[in-house]
RNA sequence: GCUGGAGUCGUCUAGUGGCAAUGACAAGAGACUGUAAAUCUCUCGCGCUUCGCGCUUCGUAGGUUCGAGUCCUACCUCCAGCA
């Protein structure tokens, strides 16, 4: 069993440390998204300085390319990426969600490879194993997500989900009987807006033997307290959860922690990065915007990242502007930066029991017209 | 000097009788939440009461024509070849 302490709560919210195989997670944490066992445009080692404890690679992405058996002949996702710290994986089921010619049955989905046409069948058995073979120490279970937000679609999602998260259960201890290093599965919770879809799932999800439980089909902060507040108090307290795919915007952090989350992932901070779209305390900003060609402040003087420190916005700007790989690569560390530190900065003021008048201003200055 | 070719939005470019005029880049702005995203979208002659209307545009000046970026004449500039 996956073992989490939990050092401090206070309603929903709570302080805490996940111990992997691969190190610890002092939670709340924001898990760098490594799609493809990369966060893109940084290596780990920038990883590692900017402050990020965790990665999370995606199943789907890694069976395409270079296959989970080649991860594991390389001693897993964490040997192979050299990242070396605790490490997760999505089983795939987003993807089937998000692509293109897509066949759904009971059995699994049936999909062909974007790269090259070749055709694959994902099942809740084999994205276990291949999840094993990838060798994250936390899987997620493979889920469906919803084709609409349609009540009877929602509904026919989850029911799916917790079919397969029987046979995800099954598979993985199946695989962890021989397993020479325990890696840990997460149920994950469906239901979309519907607050009763969202309690009958957290309630399967808590009945089963997992290590913790991912919470999914999450789009917006809109209506997450109430979802968080419905689901959070029915999983059990002792195991850890995380948010999937959320923290592009600042308030999903906020509210994610303060509601009961422990982990987050997201693409935003990076793909914004990329896109030239900035975190600062006053907001996001578009460095490419003309209105930075002689601003020769550091992008956001608050921040001790390598980018804020070292580097001026007219230079980012110019950097964008120009299409340097250092553009994305500068964006990223400061984005990434961004957001792992005010996860930590939420865990420093829960302890301090800060949190809400942190909140308060971060978001105040941070949305100021809101 | 002669012969041939060419001059179209900031740049390159499409366009051989019905066009405010193609495409690319540049420029300006927006989007992005378990990454088919180093991506995508919009604007890009001027002015308005902007699902439309008006004005001015394709080196310059004339001409032919109902109508000219497109045809004719002259001139200017550039390029190539020959002197």
């Amino acid at each position: 069993m996956l073992i989490f302490d939990i050092i401090k709560s206070n309603n929903l919210a709570r302080v805490g440390v996940i111990h992997t195989p691969h190190g610890d997670i002092e939670t709340p944490a924001f898990v760098g998204a490594a799609t493809r066992a990369t966060v893109k445009a940084l290596t780990m080692e920038q990883m590692r300085m900017l402050g990020s404890q965790a990665i999370l690679a995606n199943t789907y992405h890694l069976i395409l390319a270079p296959g989970a058996d080649l991860v594991q002949e390389a001693g897993g996702l964490a040997e192979f990426s050299s990242w070396h710290g605790p490490t997760f994986t999505d089983s795939g089921g987003f993807q089937i969600f998000s692509l293109p010619d897509v066949k759904i049955s009971e059995n699994g989905a049936k999909f062909k490879s974007h790269i090259d046409g070749r055709k694959f069948e994902m099942t809740p058995e084999s994205s276990m194993q291949d999840q094993w073979k990838i060798g994250a120490d936390i899987h997620m279970a493979f889920d469906q997500l919803a084709k609409s937000e349609k009540y009877g679609d929602m509904k026919e999602a989850m029911e799916r989900t917790h079919r397969w998260l029987d046979r995800c259960v099954d598979e993985h201890h199946r695989l962890a009987s021989s397993a020479e290093r325990m890696q840990y599965l997460f149920a994950i919770v469906q239901g979309g807006d519907f607050l009763d879809l969202r309690a009958e799932s957290a309630k399967y999800c808590a009945g089963k033997d997992v290590d913790g439980f991912g919470i999914g089909g999450v789009f917006t902060a809109d209506g997450m307290d109430k979802m968080l507040q419905t689901v959070c108090p029915i999983l059990p307290e002792d195991k850890p959860r995380h948010l999937l795919g959320m923290g592009q915007e600042p308030i999903d952090l906020f509210v994610g922690a303060e509601n009961g989350c422990d982990t987050f992932d997201c693409v935003g901070p990076t793909r914004m990065a990329r896109n030239g779209s900035l975190y600062t305390l006053d907001g996001r900003i578009n460095i490419k915007n003309a209105r930075f060609k002689h601003d020769f402040t550091p992008l956001m003087p608050e921040c001790d990242c390598e980018c804020c420190k070292n580097y001026n916005r007219a230079y980012l700007h110019h950097l964008f502007k120009t299409d340097e790989i250092t553009a994305k690569v500068l964006a990223s560390i400061h984005n990434e930066h961004f957001v792992t530190k005010t996860v930590a900065n939420i865990r420093e003021h829960l302890l301090a029991g800060t949190f809400q008048e942190y909140k308060k201003s971060f978001l105040g200055r941070y949305y100021p017209n809101s």
